[in-house]
DNA sequence: ATTTTTGTTTAGTTGGGGCTAAACTGTGTC
DNA sequence: GACACAGTTTAGCCCCAACTAAACAAAAAT
């Protein structure tokens, strides 16, 4: 009964609004109109008309004047264009020599438009890949994501060991920065110091040395513990 | 003057529409409405009412009651799409082992969603190729596509040695079939007997040996002279 | 407990790109 | 020259997905 209705193809929009509202209520709550609305740089009015269609095909949820939820249906759309985003991400970086800031606007354009079988076949020529080129978990074809407890390394503890995972940003300015930092998943990180009142970072990079960095990047940079 | 208007990105079926003007039109003529319909499968109004558009932009000029033929700037919109085409027809052939008989398909997606600078890698990585894997010449970036004459198998001369050149269908059961005949781009072939009243061709394929082949499949083997 | 602010929703419009039904043109035939 | 017919165009409609302006709810501030 969960697949009432058929496999219809979803629009581009409809897809774009999916992956929005999965970012933003993935922290369990609603996702709010205003938020998906910046997400996404339409005005609030358009996204109470799609948020109508959404739930009248029950893709979403909606509770007045809260915000929307998935529905079970609408995470694996969801989680499908997330899936194929990663996928074309790492592709293109493995395969066409893209750099990591400069892959994610060619994946948005083309996750719209691929099938599933291409996707596949380029995680098979990957090696079926568990993380694309930010360190992001890729969904199984299943619509199965691994949920890693990560923390951002303003919040690591200091002189305890641990590992840069995921870099939790699709800007290129920044990820190139961080690329020029040596910032990038596989790292091991030792936190050496924090100035107070929101200051920068001071870290230890394996291999790499001292850096030091704002709160704003230390904020994206997600890391798991490694040593016991 | 010829670029008096930006280079506005145009809508997929704007592009869909070039595409099937240029095709239509590049034996000299006007491409009619309804043969634009019916490549593209919609309504003749439909297309009327894309005429319009696309004669105000100063993509196509119209004849009423005769038909369309491209402009400049829509003749280097529509090789510009058959570029991204045969490129991605090809590289899926050769880097994602899909069959050519598959490749229109998830190509005729994609062209409309993708950027010239992965078109570009992809040809890169490949070596910049002349042809797509049914033979067709793949334009240049800036638009410039061989105009090789070619003749159908059904009308070359007996005896002669011709290479078969370019296979000019994209209907996979067709070219399914002509692939187990081995009838693929590169082959020679002379043409050995030929029945009457449209009837079936004989010929020697080399490699490969005697085959016969309704005059359907005949017009669309693209040959040309190889031995003086 | 009102009032103000902020955020959300409804109402109404626009443009792209389809559609059907009806009007019109051009061509070929008697 | 008049007519029939095939093909083209116009008229009028629909859906999607955006927009602005205005109405409405909920939360914050007085």
């Amino acid at each position: 009964m969960s697949a009432l209705l058929a496999d219809v193809p979803l629009s581009r929009s409809v897809e774009d609004y999916l992956k929005a509202i999965y970012h933003l209520s993935s922290q369990g709550g609603f996702a709010t109109t205003s938020d998906i609305a910046s997400m996404l740089m339409v005005a609030p009015p358009s996204v109470s008309g799609m948020i109508r269609r959404l739930s009248d095909t029950g893709l979403i949820e909606h509770v007045p004047y809260r915000g929307v939820q998935l529905t079970n249906q609408g995470r694996l759309a969801a989680l499908r264009m997330i899936r194929r985003h990663r996928v074309l991400e790492l592709y293109l970086t493995e395969r066409l020599d893209y750099d990591w800031d400069g892959v994610h606007e060619e994946a948005e354009r083309m996750e719209h438009a691929v099938s599933d079988e291409l996707i596949d076949r380029m995680a098979r020529a990957l090696g079926n890949p568990r993380y694309d080129p930010h360190g992001a978990p890729i969904p199984t074809p299943a619509g199965e994501i691994e949920e890693a407890v990560l923390i951002p390394l303003a919040d690591i503890d200091p002189g305890l060991t641990y590992e840069l995972r995921q870099v939790d940003t699709e800007d290129p300015a920044r990820l190139r920065y961080l690329a020029e930092q040596g910032l990038v998943p596989g790292k091991a990180v030792t936190v050496t110091g924090r100035q107070p009142f929101n200051g920068p970072v001071t870290l230890t990079l394996q291999p790499g040395g001292e850096r030091v960095i704002g709160r704003e990047l230390a904020l994206l940079l997600l890391c798991r513990r490694t040593d016991v």
